[in-house]
RNA sequence: CGGGGAGUAGCGCAGUCUGGCAGCGCAUCUGCUUUGGGAGCAGAGGGUCGCAGGUUCGAAUCCUGUCUCCCCGACCA
């Protein structure tokens, strides 16, 4: 094998960070050389972060095929029926997130985002029988997504390494039963990779589905912000995560409904300004949304609150299984209450619009609330005396310090980059595609599905956000793109040469990859630095006692910790520690 | 989609207001010295100033159009 010499690598860094570097992981990898990009939201993996992607790719093909999921290869290339047969793509052009254009037939193709409907229809032509279930398929490949906003790098791209497996059950508990077999295989993979990690319950979104779970890396600067609860260990996305809110305050007499003028008052802060002994938890706020349902109609829905709380627009998305959810215009709103933005209430709404409550509104009593009128609102409302209480359901986003549903524990925010996600899709896929076996009384019975993703590319970003300091990455052993960076202090002087030759090689017949940095003229200084920025764990550092075999050892995640030992003790060291982390 | 900002050497930027030789730092190349935390000196190469059109004797600079990139907002009444 030849040597991997740095001087050989088309090896480059700058000094500084490129200007559109947002986050570190980017900032640290374009540095580094690991990446280059060509397009917003499209990047170049150069040949040091082609091999991270490779021996993460590694270790999720070999839990997978531990597991006994069979890899494949899906196209990229889809054509449009697949997805109006399944109903999605509407949906996904209307989200605007669909590459898709004509070919020169005209006729409609996206570039693939998912792989749902061809999965399933692979598997609808291939099964026929009770008897080649259970399957769990899987490949790894370039998604392609049109975000709305690409940003942060490999955090969020339009063009992304992506495993996506789905399995198939004949019955819902079989399905259950492969998707707690993925979640294993999931949780060991992003262990072997070196990441500390939170699963977390889930919303399903525009996939569909119910059991959901998210696996989250722990890092402040990610996207995601999850409820977790040290306590009971529960742990839920802020979409999705419910909780016990503290109770409202109780008015100390009964009195009743009146109008009063609150000019200018267009908020719960201007309110409390106003009124400043009445608490927060007395005032429900009335927020309306243009709501776009999935057959098509339109219409408008008008949402109370508790003041101190948030309404989670998923939830309320979900319920309403609308299509599109935004927040209604201004022109929306004054033809829905008649009054400038600011005064929405539940009380003389024009009768379009469904007005339903977060059960934050719950045991709320004596409350104020939007006049409908510019310049008013109502106090003293009680549900029940003055207007009715209306549908009332869990549309509430949860708040650090709220209690967990069962048992007891308070919830703290955090924040995740979003790595896998796992799904129960049941039936959902197999009935619009017709994906059906012959159970063992030759009935036909659609198949039960689940789908697993991990984002490869993000995998490797994350890795980066959660370990660096401030002179550059630090990768965890198992993904690093070498196991040891072999820095020699100056290349061309003959004791030096033959030692650095000897550990290469050594390490390399014993299957630990080596980055030997042979580089003349360059200064020691300079080899450090790019040594601390490209982060490969393990250092072994030949210099001015390689006439004697002595090498500086040091690990990049302890900067400053260096100890002067034999080569031999260097190379035996790098060796096991390579075998524990499984390269 | 809306709002803001930016496109000048591989990277980071100045120059644009007030039109007149296209600059600085890093990187690259050559030579000499240097070699355990981004070395010094001397020299050199590298640019259709995003693109198209216009104004002008003359445009990186002014005008029009266009493309691309970045940031903020997608928000609680």
């Amino acid at each position: 094998m030849a040597a991997m010499r740095l001087s050989r690598l088309l090896f480059v860094t700058l000094r500084e960070d490129p200007a559109d570097a947002e986050v570190r992981s980017h900032a640290l990898m374009a540095r580094a050389g690991f990446l280059q990009k060509l397009a917003a939201g499209i990047y170049v993996y150069g040949p040091m972060m082609w091999r991270v992607l490779r021996r993460i790719e590694h270790i999720v093909r070999d839990e997978h095929d531990k597991a006994g999921c069979l890899e494949m290869l899906m196209p990229a290339l889809q054509p449009r029926e697949l997805w109006d047969t399944s109903g999605r793509w509407d949906r996904y052009v209307n989200d605007g997130i669909l590459f898709h254009f004509k070919d020169r037939r005209g006729s409609e193709v996206c570039l693939g985002p998912t792989h749902e409907e061809v999965m399933t229809t692979y598997v609808q032509r291939q099964v026929q029988s009770y008897k080649q279930l259970p399957v769990i398929l899987y490949q790894i490949q370039t998604k392609f997504r049109d975000e709305i906003r690409p940003r942060f790098g490999l955090m969020r791209g339009r063009e992304f390494i992506m495993k996506d497996a789905y399995s198939f059950d004949t019955s819902a508990e079989a399905m259950v039963e492969s998707y707690q077999r993925m979640r294993e295989v999931y949780r060991s993979i992003f262990s072997r990779c070196g990441l500390r990690f939170t699963p977390v319950q889930a919303d399903s979104g525009a996939i569909g589905g119910s059991g959901s779970e998210e696996f989250m890396v722990d890092a402040d600067t990610g996207e995601d912000a999850i409820a977790v609860c040290r306590a009971t260990s529960y742990a839920a996305n802020l979409e999705k995560a419910v909780s016990r809110i503290p109770a409202p305050a109780q008015p100390a007499e009964e009195l009743p409904m009146h109008k009063e003028p609150t000019p200018h008052a267009r908020s719960c802060e201007d309110l409390l300004a106003l009124f400043p002994e009445l608490p927060i938890t007395r005032m429900l706020k009335t927020v309306l949304y243009a709501v776009v349902y999935a057959d098509g109609s339109e219409g408008v829905v008008a949402v109370m609150c508790r003041g101190d709380r948030e309404i989670n627009e998923v939830k309320l998305s979900n319920h309403l299984q609308a299509l599109q959810l935004e927040l209604a215009s201004e022109e929306q709103v004054k033809a829905a209450t008649g009054a400038e933005v600011g005064f929405a209430g539940p009380i003389g709404l024009a009768s379009h619009v469904r007005l339903l409550a977060d059960q934050s509104v719950e045991g709320v009593k004596g409350f104020l609330c939007g006049g409908n009128e510019t310049g008013t609102h109502y106090l003293d409302v009680y549900f029940g005396r003055d207007l009715e209480q209306p549908e009332t359901v869990d549309f509430g986003t949860v708040q650090a310090g709220d209690q967990v549903m069962d048992g007891e524990g308070e919830i703290e925010i955090t924040r995740g980059i979003e790595v896998g996600h796992i799904f129960q899709l049941g039936t959902k896929y197999s009935e619009a595609m017709d994906a059906t076996f012959s159970d063992e009384n030759q009935k036909t019975k659609p198949i039960w599905m689940g789908c697993y993703g991990i984002g490869v590319s993000r995998v490797a970003a994350s890795a980066i956000e959660q370990n660096h300091d401030e002179h550059g990455m630090i990768w965890p052993l198992p993904i690093a793109p070498f196991a040891v960076h072999l820095v020699q202090m100056k290349a061309g002087n003959a004791e030096q040469d033959a030692l650095s030759l000897e550990i290469h090689d050594k390490l390399e017949a014993a299957g630990v990859d080596v980055l030997w940095d042979d580089r003349k003229k360059v200064s020691p200084g300079a080899k450090f630095k790019d040594a601390d920025l490209v982060g490969i764990p393990l250092r072994i550092v030949v210099g001015r006692d390689a006439a004697s075999r002595g090498v500086e050892w040091s690990l990049r995640a302890q900067a400053g910790e260096k100890e002067a030992i034999s080569a031999d003790e260097a190379m035996q060291r790098a060796i096991q520690m390579a075998q524990e982390a499984g390269r």
